[in-house]
DNA sequence: ACATGTACCATTACTTCGACGGGTACAACT
DNA sequence: AGTTGTACCCGTCGAAGTAATGGTACATGT
């Protein structure tokens, strides 16, 4: 498989990863079961560092799009192709859109939702 | 009454003028109706910017602790006293907790809920 | 004339935060 | 020996957000 990655974009690197390898499963490129390129091999192909990658492998673990095997590699998830059109982010984009539109009815502040926002995730560390 | 502004402070001025207005309405120093200075003459009093003062007001109003009345200046709200309690940072806080929690239980990462977030406040601009 | 609140344009300096990289280390296996 | 995934600390760098300031203008009143 082929995977390019734009420097000069917007979109954070470990995002750009997630969606190729999601890509390249939902068009075929990439069957249940097959071998991922290990970590530092990606890294070096891509000339990026390999912590960048890493984390790109550890979401794609996390949605079941990926398995690794310890120190035999990483492989494409049984149920990758499923796994893939689960769409966290759009649940997550539902559920906060609806929160924020409550609060600017509330007459809350966008800066003040922003202070709080940033408040809450640095406090209620998960 | 009397205001007083501590330049050296990290909390932000406008903050503080909020404060003041209403610990000295809690305090029974302001009564409901009582005439506060303008905006012009607090910002030279206090020595900074009219616009800052205006800020504060500003965000003073909207929690309906005091009334601006136009070119007849402002007062103190009549219900000033059970509105500075009304927190609308506690509602926002809880609100916004309640969907990162919700958001974390799903399995979304903190980093994603971030980008979300700004993307959501940022797209759909009020 | 003079004051009121409000609105718009703008810039400057500061802080906070996240993405990324560099390095190092570990245990497990070929 | 070499490679796998994973974990940790720390630094840098750039973008984003914010506070505060300045000026000007308006309609509406005293």
């Amino acid at each position: 498989m082929e995977i390019m990655i734009d420097i000069e974009s917007s979109t954070p690197l470990f995002t750009q990863l997630i969606d190729q390898v999601k890509d390249a499963i939902q068009l075929g490129e990439l069957q249940p079961g097959d071998p991922l390129p290990s970590i530092r091999q990606l890294a070096r192909d891509l000339d990026v560092n390999a912590k960048t990658v890493a984390k790109a492998y550890r979401l794609l673990e996390r949605d079941s799009v990926i398995q690794t095997k310890g120190y035999r590699g990483t492989f494409v998830h049984p149920d990758a192709k499923a796994n893939c059109t689960v769409d966290l982010k759009a649940l997550a984009e539902s559920k906060l859109l609806e929160t924020v539109v409550f609060l600017r009815g509330a007459g809350v502040t966008d800066s003040e939702i922003r202070i709080v926002f940033s408040d809450v995730m640095q406090r209620h560390e998960s």
